[in-house]
DNA sequence: CCAAAAGTGTTTTGGATACACCCATGA
DNA sequence: TCATGGGTGTATCCAAAACACTTTTGG
C-alpha cells in the first residue's frame, strides 16, 4: 500500500473514531444521531396477587454495568422503527408472539446515554402470561417495584404502565394480555393486575359483553380441587385494538343514528 | 498548505459528501440519521362556523416544491427535542405563545424524505385564536380540508387532530385554545370546532364547572349590536394540562374517599 | 349437607342530555 | 314591547356499581 493511501486511511480512521463519540455533522451542518428502539414488554402474572410485569435483561458492560435494561437496538437503514422493534425482539429474545404493540414516545435528553448521544423511541408490547423468551440474563419485574434500571428505562416503564392502565378502560386492549380462551375469573385477575384495584367479576362481565368485546365460546372449564360450579370459557371477539368507549362526555348526542335505540319509554 | 494536508482535506470532503446522501455508519457499524422535530400548531378559528386550523408554510425548494409543510427543524447536539421545538417556532415564526405542547409520535418510514433518510418527531402545539406569526408564506388551513401537503405531513396533522379531539373530552386542554377570559358562547365555539358536532352551552357549562375546570371572573361582557343579556366572563382555573375525568369505567369505586359525598338519599 | 366457585336479578347511583322557562339588554 | 341572547330548573336516560340470591360442582 502506498504511503499516500496509508496516510489517508489513518486520517479517516481518526475521523471515524471522533465521529463515534462526538456529535457528528455532515457538510450541510446537520447533526446526526444514533437512534434506537426500546421495548417495554408487559405481561400480567397471576400467581398470587396479580401484578403487571416488565421484561428486562441485565447489562454486562459499562455504562450501567449490572443494572437492568429494556431490550433495545438500532434501526437499520431500510426499515421502519416498527420493523426494527419486531426484528430485535425476534432475534435477541426469540419473541415473536407479541399480541399488540404501539409506539409510546421518544426520549432525547442529550446525556441519557453517557457514552454517546442516542435518541430512543419506546414501544409498548403486550404478551400473554406464559410467553417464553430465550436468553439467560432476562427477568420479569413488577412495574411498581423495579430494580435499579439503566439509562432512563425506569421512566419509560412507568410511562408504559400508565398508558396501558388508561387504555384498558376504554378499549379491548386486554385481548393482548389474555390467552385465547379464558374464564371470567382469569380475566378479572388481568384487570386487577393492570388497574391495581379490585374489579367486580359480575360488572366486568356485563361491561365487556355490552361493549361487544367478549363472547362465550360455549365450552366449560372444569372446577379446581375444592369444587365449585364449572366456569364458562370466553374469548375476545376481536384480536386487534379497538376503542370501544369513545369518550362518553360531550359526545355527539341527539342524532338517533349514533345511538341505535332511543326514546323507548317505560323503562324507569 | 502542504500537499499532504490538501490531499487529506480532499479525502475528507469526499467522505463528507458521501455521508450526506448515503446512510452513514460509524466504525462500530451503527447507522446515524438526521432527526427533526415537526410542529402541528393548531388553533380554532371562529369566523363563521368554527373550525380547527393548522399552521403551514409553502415550500420553495425540492422536494415537494410548492406544497405546504409543517414547521420543522433539526435537533441541536445539546438540546432536547422539546427545546428544539420551542426554538424553531420562536426563531422562524416569532411564535413564543404556544399555550400547551406535547409530543405526538415519531415517523420513520425510510423514504418519507426522498432526499435523505430523516426521522421526525411530531409535536402538538396549541395557541389562542388571534396569535400572530411572522413569515410571508405561512397560512392556516382547516384540518379536515388540507391542501396538498409535503412529506407525510398530512398524516401527521390528522393524528394531531384526533389526539386533540380525544383529549378535549377528558381534560382541561381547551384552556390552551381559549383566550384568558371568555364567554361561554365563545368557549362553545371552540368545542364545536374541535369536536365537529354541536355542543349545548348549558351542559358544557355544567360539565366544566362540576369538574372544576372553569370559574366566573365576576366581570360581565357587553352584548353585541342586536342586544341580549350581557354574558358572564369566565376563566380556566388551571393553565396546565390536567386530566379531569380519569376514566369512569372500571374505576376504583367503593372507597368513600374517592367520591367525596356519598349516601345522601332523597335526590331521586 | 356444606363449602366453594360461577352466574343472575335487582336496586341504587350519579353524570350527562334535552328542553322548557326565566332574565337582561338594545332598538 | 319585542327580538335576541344568556342563564336556570328539571325530567329523563342509561351505564356502571353494589349486593343479595341462585346454580353447580367437589368432598
Amino acid at each position: 500500500m502506498s504511503s499516500y493511501r496509508l496516510r489517508v486511511d489513518n486520517a479517516l480512521r481518526q475521523y471515524h473514531a471522533a465521529v463515534r463519540t462526538l456529535p457528528f455533522r455532515d457538510t450541510s451542518g446537520v447533526a446526526k444521531y444514533r437512534h434506537e428502539v426500546l421495548a417495554v414488554v408487559l405481561r400480567v402474572c397471576t400467581g398470587g396477587s396479580p401484578r403487571l410485569e416488565v421484561l428486562a435483561w441485565q447489562r454486562h458492560h459499562e455504562p450501567f454495568e449490572g443494572r437492568w435494561a429494556l431490550p433495545s437496538g438500532p434501526v437499520e437503514v431500510d426499515e421502519t422503527m416498527d420493523a426494527a422493534m419486531e426484528r430485535h425482539l425476534a432475534t435477541k429474545l426469540d419473541l415473536t408472539t407479541v399480541r399488540h404493540s404501539e409506539q409510546l414516545a421518544s426520549f432525547s435528553a442529550p446525556l441519557r446515554d453517557p457514552a454517546e448521544r442516542t435518541i430512543a423511541t419506546a414501544y409498548l408490547g403486550l404478551v400473554a402470561e406464559h410467553t417464553e423468551v430465550s436468553g439467560e440474563e432476562v427477568g420479569w419485574f413488577a412495574t411498581d417495584r423495579l430494580p435499579a434500571m439503566a439509562f432512563d428505562h425506569g421512566e419509560v416503564v412507568a410511562l408504559a404502565a400508565r398508558r396501558l392502565q388508561g387504555k384498558i378502560s376504554y378499549s379491548n386492549i386486554a385481548f393482548a394480555l389474555a390467552p385465547e380462551e379464558f374464564t371470567l375469573a382469569a380475566l378479572r385477575e388481568i384487570y386487577i393486575g393492570v388497574l391495581r384495584h379490585d374489579v367486580d367479576v359480575t360488572n366486568l362481565s356485563r361491561v365487556l359483553s355490552r361493549r361487544g368485546q367478549i363472547e362465550p365460546t360455549g365450552r366449560l372449564v372444569a372446577p379446581g380441587d375444592k369444587g365449585g360450579r364449572p366456569a364458562r370459557s370466553y374469548r375476545f371477539v376481536e384480536r386487534r385494538l379497538r376503542i370501544t368507549d369513545p369518550f362518553a362526555v360531550l359526545r355527539a348526542g341527539g342524532s338517533p343514528s349514533s345511538q341505535g335505540h332511543r326514546g323507548a319509554p317505560g323503562s324507569h
